[in-house]
DNA sequence: TAATCGTAAAATGTGCACATTTGGCATGAC
DNA sequence: GTCATGCCAAATGTGCACATTTTACGATTA
């Protein structure tokens, strides 16, 4: 009874994660179309919670670099220009570089083993078409990479760019093709397997230039327009009529 | 004469800035004992602003992950280990081993210029004894050498990784000697201008296990326990009685 | 008609009051 | 003497009311 709608300024930990997730997925996803705005009262409707959760979640983001924020204008949907995909393509390659400089030190079996067994999987998911595993196997191939240096550092520094690569390519790429080619991944890991650092390095390049070199400004984007019927799917609870 | 005070809750977005400024730089100097507590009460009635005020300033450095949150039970100035620290100079260390490589590249004498002047500089407050100057030029190498890619999302991980090993170098390493050896940094301008990767990660790799074998566990640091004394200084403004 | 200005409504930012939770301390039992 | 328990003060978390700023819109004028 007293669960089912908690009274006033009560203690509610899970909330906050909730709103946060709905939002960040909806940016993941791409539902949300760049440059729109992000208020917080109706927001706090849609999701029925008081406004400052909203203004709680929508601050985090801001700080997370995943919404842009105005003072005393608001959250927007950040509209990233072509230069700032390639900075954080770039990025990526960089620190690529770096993690295989390091690898080739101490890979060993277990760890090609590893990934010669994620590459299977990835296989797999493009020969029976499944674009939605494609796309995640791919990313996850780079996260293996870094983990295996067992660097905390190093792999959230790669979430954040892999996540924020997500978000941008929703916009410019279109969708019909977005996966790593498996055999590049393959490649990476034939060269680890050599110990070939220079190797390594060449292909990585080459297939971070060959990934980015697929975007394109893509105006046509469909994304909705409408905020209820973004979260209204995601998360259906509207109160406070 | 609403200048002198404003009354209730009115905006006023400078404040939050030079709290967090006074807070960081505490931080940053090593001023705070790792594990105090930050309470909200105390640091408003020192600062003379309102507790949200102090509230939002230690969230936004927990979400930076300067310090430590726990659920209902505030903040408090991390205790990092030393397997932590190794973490954030391995990271330092495979980062600038992808921007090397990167760096090669496009290294023209108008870089290698920079960076000799820059050298120059080091040497200077090196023969002079000017010790401040020396940790500051120190970490301003490394932050040249991003900075010379052009990427901002590298340049941000470098600044990040740079502030959290200055924090954890106050605990862990003795006052006395903290500074990269100058031609260190030499050997890697070198052989940049040689276009020598191998040899320029290898430098760069030494360079770095260099300084991290100088950290151990230093456990009589004499940081400051009371709060108002750490900021009074800094921030002299007590108002509340 | 287009541009400018003024006003009202909406959105953001902040202090405050209060609920909840935590931590310390004293009291008591074994 | 040590451990367990209950209570109280202090600290954290949250909704709310209100000040400030922005934005939208209509009226007036050239």
């Amino acid at each position: 009874m007293a669960t089912q709608k908690r009274r006033n300024g009560k203690a509610n930990p899970a909330e906050d994660e909730a709103v946060y997730q709905a939002i960040l997925h909806a940016l993941l996803e791409g539902k949300l179309k760049a440059g729109v705005k992000l208020a917080e009262p109706p927001l706090a409707d849609i999701f029925g919670v008081s406004r400052e959760r909203i203004r709680k979640v929508l601050h985090r983001l801001g700080a997370e670099r995943r919404l842009e924020m105005i003072p005393n204008r608001g959250a927007r949907v950040p509209r990233p220009t072509l230069d700032d995909i390639r900075s954080v393509y770039e990025a990526h390659r960089v620190l690529e570089a770096g993690v295989l400089t390091q690898l080739v030190r101490l890979v060993d079996d277990a760890l090609i083993d590893r990934l010669t067994a994620h590459l299977t999987e990835e296989r797999a998911a493009a020969t029976r078409g499944d674009r939605a595993a494609s796309v995640r196997l791919s990313g996850a191939f780079h996260v293996h990479l870094v983990e295996a240096l067992g660097n905390a550092e190093l792999t959230r520094f790669l979430a954040d760019l892999l996540s924020r690569s997500s978000v941008m390519v929703s916009v410019y790429e279109p969708a019909t093709d977005s996966i790593c080619a498996v055999d590049e991944h393959g490649a990476i890991v034939e060269a680890l397997r050599a110990r070939d650092v220079a190797r390594a390095i060449a292909v990585s390049r080459e297939h971070f230039l060959h990934v980015e070199s697929r975007l394109h400004l893509d105006d046509g984007v469909p994304a909705a327009e409408d905020l209820a019927a973004v979260f209204g799917a995601v998360k259906p609870k509207r109160r406070k009529r």
